[in-house]
RNA sequence: GGGGGCGUGGUGUAGCCUGGUUUAACACACCUGCCUGUCACGCAGGAGAUCGCGGGUUCAAAUCCCGUCGCUCCCGCCA
């Protein structure tokens, strides 16, 4: 720190009393000037701990008390020229041109140029030159037309300044360790060390009145449509089912503990069985699991629940919602109602359950065409009840051996057992493939892919799911890491595409064999489908629904069960003896015993509602202070040890292993 | 739990692959002086880095190797 360097700089600036406080030098280079202290008196100074024998303040600086702000910097035009302003914001930029300063003010509106010239107030002119970057400034002035020529078309204020009368420093400011004017590339970990100085850059700042914004149109388009906001608890039962819980040890009950909710799901749904009839919550919700770009171990949902009401129901009322939302966040419109895509569908044709649909490359189901080939690989795998898949990679039959190459890496980190390759020349397939199909089969498979010279043909064959899923990557990385395709396939960055996906399984068979709920126990199945629920449970589909954009799952929900003698059959599907499933969701079902509504949900993830209407690619971006990936808080430190006494209180004994 | 990327003055980067003409370079920021119409102000001068940390190889390490820490992307995980 104080290097000593420019120790002599904070002398000899020659003050004028005259009403005006002068800037105050910065530490570095006043620290050693030594001097009495003349530091105002009052206690707004008393809490910072500024180096001694700085030179002191001077009767004037004691904080805004006198002046009142009279304009943000972002409002004055033309026509308050000649109007007496008192400005206050913070220093952007500074530009001294000896004797005549320029600054740049900044508040949360925008910027505005002030102009300290000393033939107009000398003491304003001193305290200009001893401003710094980021110092907090009080200025009282003039507005005045620019002279003609000076005008800045970049700032909304351009056309005006304010003439600086006096000019008191509020605050001064260390040196920041990086640029809030420039608002260039930083450290991520320096950003959340000073996450204070990295929310005070403007494109922070418009997150966050993005988010606000976002916030704000949704309780007022749900306010509309007669939702009740209501709050649910923080500290709740654990009920073992889907993420790990934070766990919050008791210290009334000894050894036993809250957690933090996963989402209010219960609770929701115990409020449509108390009559609410709609409700909705922008609510906290927590999981212990490894962090994402998109993952955060607290985020935000918009949680809603709804009585009486179908699927159709749901989904049209969150569709009016995303759209009200898109509308009031960047005046944009959504055409509705949203397309839809069965699971099904989703899968086969992109390879995952949430789609990205700014572009094509769609997957196609190439064996029918391959049954009976002579090709070993397509053969191998069709007898073993596998498919083949192909994706057409438009203008792509150029791709060198070593890229191709490439593809295939990310096709197997994708899961495929590999990747064949086939170039379209005007006469057809070339390439290893080429002499295994006939005149026919060749044909058919350019119609079936919808290519033709110049593409390129990627092949994965394996069993069904797996071989569309790694398509389904390689469709996603080559958009990413091949720019020149993105014309080609019509990928358009800027585009919002919704979608939603319906008809998912009910069950999945876990990893170890078991049964599980896709969504959570309470989904209901579709009706059609329940007579399969005890002899094919695997066949059943939920009446459930995702909603998707851009690729990135926003959320999902589902009509649920409401009536006990269905959800003791899925129980039972699912493995859930009557006692445990007293034991985990009792309450549940007691309330449920006493005149449940039809009703259904849906949960969004409002972080990364916002991360896509802002633009970015992680929710650490529109949270104002998110954790590493590693789940610390690089500002405050947590997570910390803590007072041994406070563990004690809590029944707690910590064992490090 | 696993795989990849990054870590060099305050910030952003170059140098690393191929060890030695590097006294670690550049831009911005910072400090000093000059400068009355700038807005990427300009000009002149200056300070500031033992190259994340530890160990090893070598005559010699920012550079090669091993370990470790931090940040990050992904797989697993996330009903």
């Amino acid at each position: 720190m104080d290097s000593g360097r420019g120790a002599a700089a904070a002398s000899g600036h020659g003050h004028k009393g005259g009403g005006g406080a002068r800037g105050e030098p910065r530490r570095r280079r006043g620290a050693r000037t030594g001097g009495s202290q003349r530091r105002g008196a009052l206690a707004a100074h008393g809490h910072r701990a500024r180096p001694a024998g700085r030179a002191g303040e001077g009767a004037g600086m004691n904080g805004n008390g006198v002046w009142r702000r009279t304009h943000d910097n972002g409002s004055l035009r033309p026509h308050d020229v000649g109007r007496e302003v008192t400005l206050m914001g913070w220093v952007h930029a500074r530009r001294d041109l000896g004797g005549l300063v320029f600054i740049d003010l900044r508040d949360r509106e925008g910027v505005t140029q002030v102009v300290a010239n000393p033939q107009e107030s000398d003491s304003a002119a001193a305290a200009a030159a001893q401003v710094r970057s980021e110092y907090v400034i009080a200025v009282r002035g003039v507005v005045a037309a620019r002279p003609a020529g000076t005008e800045n078309p970049k700032l909304a204020t351009g056309a005006v300044e304010v003439r600086a009368r006096e000019l008191r420093v509020l605050n001064p400011s260390e040196t920041p360790p990086f640029s809030i004017a420039d608002d260039g590339p930083v450290d991520e970990a320096v950003r959340l060390k000073y996450r204070y100085l990295d929310l005070r850059r403007p494109s922070m700042l418009h997150r966050l009145r993005l988010r606000h914004r976002a916030a704000k149109a949704i309780r007022d388009f749900l306010s509309a449509e007669g939702f009740l906001e209501v709050e649910t608890p923080m500290l709740i039962k654990s009920t073992p089912e889907g993420a790990r819980d934070f766990l919050v040890p008791s210290r009334l009950q000894a050894g036993k503990f809250y957690v933090l909710p996963q989402s209010p799901q219960l609770f929701k749904q115990i409020l449509m069985v108390a009559g609410v009839e709609r409700y909705f919550q922008i609510v906290r919700c927590f999981r212990d699991e490894d962090l994402r770009a998109d993952r955060q171990p607290e985020f935000t949902q918009v949680d809603i629940e709804m009585s009486f009401v179908d699927r159709d129901d749901v989904l049209s009322l969150g569709e009016r919602m995303i759209a009200s939302v898109v509308r009031e966040t960047l005046g944009r419109d959504v055409a509705l109602p949203l397309p839809q895509l069965t699971y099904a569908e989703a899968m086969a044709r992109y390879g995952t359950d949430k789609p990205d649909l700014r572009f094509g490359m769609e997957i196609h189901d190439c064996s029918a065409t391959f049954r009976g080939s002579q090709f070993q690989i397509f053969a191998q795998a069709l007898a073993a009840g596998g498919v083949v898949c192909g994706i057409r990679v438009p203008g792509a039959a150029g791709y060198s051996r070593r890229e191709i190459q490439e593809l295939e890496a990310l096709a197997k980190a994708a899961g495929a057992a590999g990747l064949v390759a086939a170039p379209l020349d005007p006469a057809g397939v070339r390439g290893p493939l080429a002499k295994h199909l006939s005149a026919a089969t060749d044909r058919e498979l350019r119609e079936r892919c919808g290519a033709g010279a110049g593409d390129l043909l990627l092949f994965v064959a394996g069993p069904a799911p797996a071989a569309s899923a790694a398509l389904g990557r390689l469709r996603l990385d080559l958009v990413r890491l091949r720019p020149e395709l993105r014309d080609r396939v019509g990928f358009d960055r800027a585009r919002l595409s919704l979608v939603w996906v319906v008809e998912f399984p009910l069950f999945e068979r876990a990893a170890d064999g078991a049964l599980g709920a896709v969504h959570h126990p309470f989904t209901a199945p579709l009706d059609e489908d329940l007579g399969a629920l005890d002899t094919q449970p695997l066949s059943v589909r939920a009446n459930s629904y995702d909603l998707v954009l851009n690729g990135v799952e926003l959320g999902g929900g589902s009509i649920r069960i409401h009536r006990h003698d269905l959800q003791q059959r899925v129980f039972a599907a699912l493995g859930i003896s009557p006692g445990v499933a007293r034991e985990r969701f009792g309450f549940l079902l007691d309330a449920f015993q006493y005149g449940a509504p039809p009703h259904g949900g849906i949960a969004l993830g409002f972080d990364r509602m916002v991360m896509l209407l802002a633009g970015d690619e992680s929710i650490r971006e529109v949270i104002a202070f998110p954790k590493t990936q590693s789940a610390t808080d690089l500002m405050t430190g947590a997570p910390s040890e803590v007072d041994p006494a406070a563990l004690e209180e809590a029944h707690i004994r910590v064992r490090l292993d």
